[in-house]
DNA sequence: GCAAAAGTGTTAACTTTACACCCATGT
DNA sequence: ACATGGGTGTAAAGTTAACACTTTTGC
């Protein structure tokens, strides 16, 4: 091990973690609990250990904060600008998730941070680092993304109303979309499994919850299904 | 500078870079001038510089091997398994390229290669490192770019014939196109100028040649145009 | 009974697909 | 004169886009 490489520089991971709550689209940023800009919020992340796999150190960054292993997880882009750190040759390599909220009670620590909140994606701040272009990467994927992949259930509950699949819809994609052009869309699909339960507590006529059906989705993907909204 | 980070691992680049000959999807291996599986087939690449930014250090590596400054490239994925490397933690960061092959003589020699050629994608031998599953992440990304991206034009000459662009998209998508459909949908984005010179040294009758044209392109592309084939 | 969101179909415009023959050139 | 690929149009099928009113429920 080691016969030959000089070690000058190292990367560590970053985590953009996006929920959805109350119409909102929103990031979770910690407040930074090590080195190099302590107590400023900032994405989730940490230098790497030597003995993960990348995929895994998202996948853990990603728990610490939430306690929850089930979540979509991806690799979304490397930067590596000469002084994107101030301490040195620190390339990032940065994690797109996708959380339903509701369902998570935060970890009020984790070893990189001192407190955990979600802010919607209008209201970020000037991060440290190079945080913001980062953000606006991961903002950028998941606008494509959701328009050919059925990854935006993951930011739902589990039982959702077509009015609220919508509502998010427009919300990453920014444009208005016709409800009965959208419904009479995603029913189409076949994927989305009618429940006889009804939404509760709001003061008027209450919506029938749908679930997505992921088996059935994975099944016609194999005969060579391709979503696309 | 340094004052907290104790380095115990680092990150190459490596590059994937496309040509497009003689109806053959083509990716440039160079044979390794550096250590660790010096003289075996590989993907150009190289330990980063700590004084260049990642873009930058696959460009320097794309411009030593080819003496080109004009091309497509772009970030495509960061490989990261811990045992990737049988020297130690070296991650890397892996970059996708598209070149016009004919134009290009390569340099015999670059830093860390004694030697590249041009190997036709389903003629690629078992590599080392996890350079074989970075030319699979390189080809789906291709192939799935190429269709909502105006890109097939990087890898052929400046001006080439209908049937030479279709040739490309269905070495590349692994589907037949209709010919006619092909043509009307391609030339109804007026993208193409159609030249008058014709195709040169044929035995049957010479086709038209047309240029792409990128100008008008990114100005369609400013008025919300979107490429999809 | 009224405010608020749920739910529901039809038509016209457009896009995609399928398909076959004559033309120009070199040998 | 023949072999090779170049070049061309139309009609049917499918998809998308535009659009408005009735229903249910809580207050």
């Amino acid at each position: 091990m080691n016969r030959s490489i000089d070690y000058h520089s190292t990367f560590s991971i970053d985590c953009v973690i996006f929920g959805f709550d109350e119409g909102d689209l929103k990031i979770l940023l910690i407040q930074r609990a090590e080195e190099v800009h302590i107590g400023s919020l900032a994405l989730p992340g940490n230098i790497a250990r030597d003995d993960e796999d990348i995929d895994q150190g998202a996948a853990r960054i990603l728990n610490e904060l939430t306690g929850l292993e089930e979540h979509h997880l991806e690799q979304l882009y490397t930067f590596g600008d000469v002084n994107r750190h101030p301490f040195g040759r620190v390339i990032t390599v940065a994690y797109f998730a996708l959380l339903k909220i509701r369902k998570n009670k935060l970890k009020p620590k984790s070893t990189f941070a001192s407190n955990a909140l979600w802010i919607a994606v209008n209201q970020i701040p000037k991060l440290p680092f190079d945080h913001n272009k980062i953000i606006i990467k991961a903002m950028e994927r998941l606008k494509n993304k959701i328009r050919y992949q059925p990854i935006g259930f993951e930011l739902l509950p589990e039982k959702f109303t077509l009015s609220q699949l919508q509502n998010l819809y427009e919300s990453i994609l920014q444009v208005p979309l016709d409800k009965r052009n959208f419904r009479k869309k995603i029913l189409g699909f076949g994927l989305l499994v009618e429940l006889s339960e009804k939404q509760k507590g709001v003061s008027h006529r209450a919506a029938n919850l749908f679930k997505f059906d992921k088996k059935r989705y994975e099944h016609l993907c194999s005969l060579g299904f391709n979503f696309e909204l």
